[in-house]
DNA sequence: TGTACATCAGTGAACGCGCGTTCACTGATGTAC
DNA sequence: TGTACATCAGTGAACGCGCGTTCACTGATGTAC
């Protein structure tokens, strides 16, 4: 009892079944209201959607960040890890479709998301818990690397930053709601932005 | 009495001088808040602010909507009132730089209000009630005639709709808040935009 | 000009609501034997 | 394997808060004379 009781072993208890399978339900619950209703979506309708008490959510997710970034982990992985294995291994892949494969993806991602990419872009840098910072740099590395190629490759310009090329198409996301009149505003507002980023000729 | 008091005369009572008054503090008010806070800051903080009670405010302007109408419209004359007033008169002046001018202005325009020509875009058109519609059809009329007269001098794309325009950039105005930490970035993306609007060469 | 009055703007307490968040208690389950 | 127990996750009523909105009452002011 001198060094508490856990510490002497050395071994955390493992985590109760209950609360995994609850976690993975907030998370799923999460995603889809954050899709329907935007990332303000309060916390006591997720937790209602996902069958738990509100002191549940708190207990897994301390802050609301916590969840968001939670929940866009699994899509960002994803998103940047297919792009990042391209680079890696696939070297006859053209660089410039590559780079326009990519922010294509990304686009779709963030409107569906209602521009919740965004919140963590521009929200979660205020509050460095490491949290969204993760998430934040995982994109920006992945963009700077595609980039980085397409400019060896003489097909994007030269002066173009990274965090540009991300910031400009998570306003189209922005602009471009999923509740929007023109389905086609995305893809052709995208087609210019691709249009700015490559080079003449 | 049989028809009314009022309309016998046909004359409508003058408005009280302090109605005109508060009317002008709310909106005045208004204006810092949003710039402020943005467009969701609360109506009773608005009231506040005026030095008005909540009634008074819900006197002027029924809607949200209607406060945000009332506030934009001042800039919105302004914004387009000039651009139209040179395309009418100064037939010599470069089409080509009317344009770039008259965006980066709406641009500015955007930024300030916190993506709050956005809300007018996005949110107004859903309700109907002819508040947001004015504003938002006043901003497309202007980009249809700049982006036309670029377009006829052959320096702007011929693919390209006036509410694309737009709406790219909005959405640079959109995910760049005020509090972002690269004051430069804007400026760099509108670049990029004003480089896709234009024709190569 | 001065006065009486009808009109209508201003007031602000109050309501109901949903939010984020807490916490004392209950109960499930991992672990040691 | 089975059982006792300590641990810790789950619960959900409750709190304080600020929001949007209302409304009975007060008071300012435009108008008629």
């Amino acid at each position: 009892m001198t060094d508490g009781t856990r510490a002497a072993t050395g071994a955390a208890r493992q985590p109760r079944a209950d609360a995994l399978r609850n976690r993975e339900r907030i998370v799923a619950a999460a995603r889809e209201a954050y899709a329907e209703a935007g990332p303000e979506v309060s916390l006591n309708e997720i937790a209602r959607r996902s069958g738990v008490g509100p002191g549940t959510l708190y207990r897994h997710f301390p802050s609301r960040a916590a969840l968001l970034t939670a929940v866009l982990k699994d899509r960002i992985d994803a998103l940047c890890g297919r792009a990042e294995e391209l680079i890696a291994t696939d070297s006859t892949h053209c660089a410039d479709e590559a780079l326009d494969d990519w922010l294509r993806a990304f686009l779709a991602h963030a409107r569906v998301h209602h521009g919740l990419g965004s919140a963590l872009m521009v929200e979660e840098l205020e509050a460095p818990d490491g949290l969204g910072f993760d998430c934040h740099q995982r994109i920006r590395d992945t963009a700077t690397s595609l980039l980085t190629r397409a400019q060896t490759e003489g097909t994007a310009r030269e002066d173009l930053l990274p965090a540009d090329m991300v910031q400009l198409v998570v306003g189209i996301a922005l602009s471009t709601p999923g509740s929007t009149t023109d389905p086609g505003q995305p893809d052709r507002l995208l087609a210019l932005a691709l249009d700015a980023i490559h080079t003449r000729g």
